[in-house]
DNA sequence: TATACTAATGACTGATTGGTCATTTGTCAA
DNA sequence: TTGACAAATGACCAATCAGTCATTAGTATA
């Protein structure tokens, strides 16, 4: 394991436990057994820590549920296999998932609340997709507070695993949830949020991932990895985003190489995004 | 203006822009344009400081929809009301509600913790009373998952005022979310959240589960349950419970012998609680 | 073994924290 | 005007913070 991703769990824990600002740099190098000269070769900050974990998790989590929502071939399960990959996601990621919650609205930084924005804007596009290809015109008017529902279902019940360590039938919620909100896209028709109004909430923020971002992300994940595959279609791609060289199926292949790859596929799906494929 | 209102006052808008942990005690007197000192004359601490805010305002939105629900009496209007009632308390206090999301789950202090849970509690019973009186028989097995519904749609539409700031129609806004309970309590069948798991939550946040306690709710399970295997783990560990005569590693295994069975999870669940494993 | 280079250390800095307390200021009645 | 007492002050404390950097340890090459 890389320094980096070393210091990234430590400091998962710490910050799950007790939150950003009352975690001092100096717990997490004494928790991750390094000295303090050591964390500051890794991280130009506290502040670049915690961005590198909301984005690396964020990352993952939203390639899960954009994975899902578009490959699931089955529209009748669809809301519920949803709803399963996000709490399966919480879950594994129950760290993460305390520390996106704490500091979603707390945080005084500048870039990071940008960035919550940003992925939050994400997540509405997926949910938004999902709904449009269930309901289609049924929730021509309502879809955008729909969004908000599925959001407002998705965080009153994670807390309950995230905050009691209660062990849950996540099945069972993914079905109870997908029951209420079918009933909620068929027969609601009060929308509070309509295009208009989700339109002006969000026309503040638009901005796409930069070239130098996306390269960054790929060179760390280069590092990260071992297997030749992934490895190599990775180098590849670094070269292809610099100058296009690659044909479209070559680039197309070596983005299949790296979907299934658990730890791959979140690149993969910022690669797709920025390639516009 | 008391000094004590003037601190609560200043803090309350510092710690709303900036969070508790975030806002240091200087600048809140500089803000209320007095000396350190005063600020101790006033609060032991800053602890008691945002205990003392949380219970203000806490205790005046709690006895606002308290008041709605017991006293209206158009069973027709009553949820469009109870929302009125809670996004105007949200508004008018926005400061405290924008603290209240923030710290909800952040906190490090546990005097704050258990007063969110009591709080939270007791907005819970209301909502319950809410439910029964408007749906009574029909809601008798899905009324504590609407529970969570409800704070669901409150959570997510509140973060629209609270942190975007738009002006917003908030009586649309209530017929709305009034529509949405009423569908779901009319018409979802799949629960989630049963009486049982309900009561299983909120034994864990209170105090310790006592010994007597425990052990009466092993008897009423063992009475419950016809499976053998399952039957005697409950035997045995009721026994352990009494006077501890078993190794670790059986207590785990007569433990894991519960966990999967969906009757028994939750005493598995208490009793690792109990046990502290 | 000697040299060159990187990785890692932890004592240190200057700033800031929550909290204290000797001192000053303000306000009374006598 | 004095004395008594409460209200208010802010310099001060030890602890802690994020971040730095001269120094050392480890490793690979010649």
């Amino acid at each position: 394991m890389s320094k980096k991703q070393l210091i990234m769990e430590s400091a998962l824990e710490l910050f799950a436990k007790q939150g950003f600002e009352a975690t001092s740099v100096q717990q997490i190098t004494e928790h991750a057994g390094i000295s303090k000269g050591a964390f500051y070769l890794s991280f130009k900050s506290k502040d670049e820590l915690i961005i590198g974990l909301i984005d690396h998790f964020m990352l993952e989590f939203i390639s899960d549920i954009d994975h899902v929502v578009k490959n699931h071939d089955n529209d009748k399960n669809l809301l519920n296999e949803f709803y399963k990959t996000a709490f399966h996601s919480f879950q594994k990621h129950s760290d993460f998932a305390k520390i996106f919650i704490k500091e979603q609205s707390q945080t005084v930084n500048e870039e990071l609340i940008s960035k919550m924005h940003h992925y939050d804007k994400l997540i509405d596009k997926i949910i938004l997709g999902m709904l449009e290809r269930l309901y289609g015109e049924e929730v021509i008017y309502t879809k955008y507070d729909l969004i908000y529902c599925v959001k407002g279902f998705m965080h009153t019940y994670s807390q309950l695993f995230l905050f009691f360590n209660v062990p849950l039938d996540l099945h069972l919620l993914s079905q109870s949830l997908a029951e209420k909100t079918s009933l909620l896209a068929k027969y609601a028709e009060t929308t509070f949020i309509t295009e208009e109004l989700y339109k002006t909430l969000n026309e503040t923020l638009n901005e796409k991932v930069t070239k130098a971002q996306i390269l960054e992300i790929i060179e760390q994940k280069i590092e990260e990895i071992d297997e030749p595959t992934e490895s190599e279609s990775l180098v590849l791609l670094k070269e292809h985003i610099k100058e296009p060289n690659l044909s479209p199926a070559i680039v197309k292949g070596l983005l299949s190489n790296l979907k299934d790859h658990s730890r791959c596929k979140q690149v993969s799906y910022l690669l797709r995004n920025y390639l516009e494929l």
